[in-house]
DNA sequence: CTCTTTTAAGGTACC
DNA sequence: CTTAAAAGAG
């Protein structure tokens, strides 16, 4: 048989009938830890090798980028080892690595750079740089393709300028967070700013529908798009335009959709769209050479707070499908077969998400046996806590040598409850938060990517007024005011008048000189963006901006951090010309406002993951501390008199449970520090609803506290040159001096890629890995 | 115009 | 209690 297709034979029947699936529609419910991503991988090479599609026409869409990013990798892997086993009989690794290396790249050019395989927002985005100068809104307003995408904090930044400078409404009644949220809602209902208006009975509603429309306009006059806009605009524009539609109707005859529980109605109606071509009559479908095959699992939807909708799963079979029972259907297949976790948490797992009612029908089937007992701690307060966590860890790293840091997690509902882990951990235990602030929400970052912004998106005013006195420049508020005034009187972008050196002599009095100075240094970079690559013009526009200088002049630590950070956004930039073979700014941008955090360093990392439920989907551990089991927490209080969102809570802690292969920790407070004031804590239902014998619980502690922890401590200072140790920010290093002694000890290390830092080991957060 | 003091708000988070 | 953004003082 050829080479190409014994991959299957490594898939259980259910994933093979998954990966082998062709023509027509079909759900994949894929249960967590069912091999789903190779289901999904899998199909796709099939695609391509049995059914000989092209990888153009293949769109397949990811829950986050890093999923792409793997899906691709995992696609790569299975390609080139079908090439070597054909060219030269052997298995991919056992190549000489030139060999491996030319493989791999040929793979990518005809395989996986071709996909289509993204995030929503990516790949629509993506048709967008195509096609949005043939997009007109309902009030007649066009967008060019070079526009910018506005995140989160750009959004309320306009909403809330938006209350109190043009409503002039008090932004405590009108909380600009709580509008944009309501915003964001509309849009992810496809109702437009008059349609919205339209369903609003009271004066809340109807000003909120104000802002909207206010905010639209914004938008345009910025050249903008917000996030919603990515999905929603794209599904306007097929709607009505025919032949655009109909267009990438053709490209895309396979589409893909994973962690389908967590789509919202736009998406679908975009996924609608491009699978029926709007042809609403289902009798007219063809599916020859064409389909549609979803992957989800309803009990892990745990995003409906920002509009995801599960139904939208549990109706596929009626909006695609035959619609037909489970044991007749032929557009559904299921996946249950765990390879995760030892069955006792299995049972736990089941046992646990059977109390929910709107679900279907599916167990996860154990192929492990019982592993150690689930075991739930009560402790005082979250100190407590904390400390037993941490007992728990050394002691189980002392007692299992092929344990390391890297296999433990501690998930909890709220990042809050990440400070008193951070505490007790501190000083033994390495460890990374994962989540928290993203590289690209940093301040230093979203300024160096405005001053690229303005150069290829001269209208994109938020952008101009975020570095218009970034660093000070000594244009302030009054000037800012006057000028931007102007500019709304005449019409136009700020840019507009700035550009223009008369108008700012009389416009801006005494700033004017600073003004024009700011307004030359944009114009000089913007004759480069066509010329330079997207590296040369970062470096060049932040430091002659004197934004570099500026933080070099702070000189602490915090603007030292930032200068490394800036540091690491060229890396990007550089990465993202190697791996795009694009050098344009244009295509920089483009991606980075939708590429999600360089912080997650690379995996393997030996470090303690601490992180919130949410974060932990699709992640596994061998050891999982799920902590702050307390009514009112988790379940979190707001959701404890809406029973829909109490079972989305519910999901939330079958998530939690099912990410555990060994062993599972549960934790409670008797009484917990919530601002300041001690409040009593309520055991959670949850508890209750886990199966008692399965839970181990009101027993001395499974390990006695270890007053002085295991040989890690870093407690006395008796650092020594060659120890390896682990920061939290800068991750592994080296001690390469030491200066000083005692109380003044300061500590010279080598970070791989990062250079060489002198650091306080009282101050900082670190941790010796290993003695020299 | 910039630096310091005051005030408010704290659920989860992908792009 | 903590942190960040807004108002008030130099």
């Amino acid at each position: 048989m050829s080479a190409t297709s014994d991959f299957l034979t490594q898939l259980n029947p259910s994933q093979r009938r998954a990966a082998e699936h062709f023509c027509g529609p079909l759900l994949v419910v894929a249960g967590a830890g069912s091999g789903k991503t190779r289901a999904l991988t899998y199909r796709i090479a099939n695609l391509i090798l049995q059914h000989k599609v092209n990888p153009e026409n293949i769109l397949a869409v990811t829950f986050t980028n890093k999923a792409a990013r793997e899906m691709k990798e995992r696609i790569e892997i299975i390609f080139a080892q079908g090439m070597a086993q054909q060219k030269h009989g052997q298995r991919l690794e056992l190549l000489p690595a030139a060999e491996q290396t030319q493989l791999r790249s040929r793979v990518y050019k005809t395989v996986t750079k071709p996909l289509w395989m993204g995030t929503f927002h990516s790949l629509f985005a993506r048709i967008l740089r195509f096609d949005l100068n043939k997009y007109e809104d309902e009030q007649g307003r066009q967008w060019t393709r070079n526009f910018s995408i506005y995140d989160e904090s750009d959004a309320q930044s306009i909403v809330k300028n938006i209350v109190t400078k043009q409503l002039n409404l008090d932004d405590k009644k009108f909380n600009p967070r709580t509008i944009r949220y309501a915003i964001s809602n509309a849009k992810n209902q496809g109702l437009s700013p008059q349609n919205y208006e339209k369903e609003q009975a009271n004066y809340r509603g109807r000003v909120i529908a104000e802002v909207y429309q206010q905010y639209q306009a914004q938008l345009a006059a910025n050249n903008a798009l917000d996030f919603d806009d990515l999905i929603l605009v794209p599904t306007r524009l097929f709607q009505q335009n025919e032949s655009v539609l109909g267009y990438w109707h053709k490209q895309f005859r396979h589409i893909l959709v994973d962690e389908y529980q967590d789509t919202n109605r736009i998406q679908y109606q975009l996924i609608h769209l491009l699978t029926t071509n709007g042809e609403t009559r289902k009798s007219e479908w063809d599916w020859r050479d064409r389909s549609v095959f979803v992957v989800g699992d309803a009990d892990q939807s745990i995003y409906s707070f920002r509009m995801a909708d599960f139904t939208i799963l549990l109706d596929f079979q009626e909006d695609f499908g035959d619609g037909l029972p489970d044991d007749d259907t032929r557009t559904m297949v299921k996946l249950e077969e765990n390879y995760r976790s030892r069955e006792n948490i299995l049972q736990a797992a089941n046992h646990l998400i059977d109390q929910n009612t709107e679900r279907i029908d599916k167990v996860l089937k154990p192929t492990r046996g019982f592993g150690e007992n689930i075991y739930c701690y009560k402790a005082d307060d979250e100190l407590v806590e904390a400390k037993f966590v941490r007992n728990q860890i050394l002691n189980l790293v002392q007692q299992n040598p092929e344990l390391d840091w890297g296999n433990f997690a501690i998930l909890y509902r709220t990042n809050a409850q990440s400070r008193a882990l951070e505490d007790a951990l501190r000083s033994d235990i390495p460890y990374i938060i994962v989540g928290g602030l993203k590289f690209y929400d940093r301040k230093e970052i979203k300024n160096a990517l405005a001053y690229l912004r303005i150069l290829t998106n001269p209208a994109d005013t938020v952008s101009l007024l975020r570095i218009i006195n970034t660093p000070r420049r000594g244009i302030g508020q009054t000037t800012i005011d006057n000028l931007v005034g102007a500019a709304q009187e005449l019409g136009v972008p700020l840019w507009e008048i700035l550009r223009d050196e008369t108008s700012v002599n009389t416009i801006a009095g005494r700033s004017a000189k600073a003004v024009t100075r700011f307004s030359q240094l944009i114009q000089r970079w913007q004759e480069q963006v066509e010329m330079m690559p997207a590296a040369d013009i970062l470096q060049g526009i932040i430091n002659e901006s004197g934004y570099v200088e500026d933080l070099q002049n702070q000189g602490t630590d915090e603007a030292d951090n930032r200068l490394e950070n800036l540091t690491e956004l060229s890396n990007a930039v550089l990465q993202f010309a190697e791996e795009n073979e694009d050098t344009s700014l244009e295509g920089f941008l483009a991606n980075a406002s939708l590429a999600s955090d360089l912080d997650n360093l690379e995996e393997g990392q030996q470090a303690v993951s601490l992180m919130t439920l949410h974060s932990a989907k699709g992640l596994e551990f061998p050891v999982i501390f799920l902590i702050g089991l307390e009514q009112g927490l988790f379940p979190h209080r707001r959701t404890l008199d809406d029973p829909a969102a109490l079972e989305e809570e519910r999901r939330l802690c079958y998530v939690g449970v099912t990410r555990a292969q060994e062993q599972l920790f549960l934790s409670y407070t008797r009484e917990r520090r919530l601002w300041g004031a001690r409040e009593p804590a309520v055991p959670s239902q949850f508890l209750k609803e886990l199966p008692e014998e399965l839970v181990e619980t009101n027993v001395t502690p499974v390990v006695s506290p270890i007053e002085s922890p295991a040989p890690t401590s870093s407690h006395n200072s008796n650092w020594s040159v060659g120890d390896r140790i682990f920061h939290q920010t800068f991750g592994e290093g080296e001690i390469t001096h030491i200066f000083g002694s005692g109380k003044k000890t300061n500590l010279a290390i080598k970070f791989p890629g990062l250079g060489q830092k002198i650091i306080d080991p009282r101050v900082a957060s670190m941790q010796r890995i290993k003695s020299s």
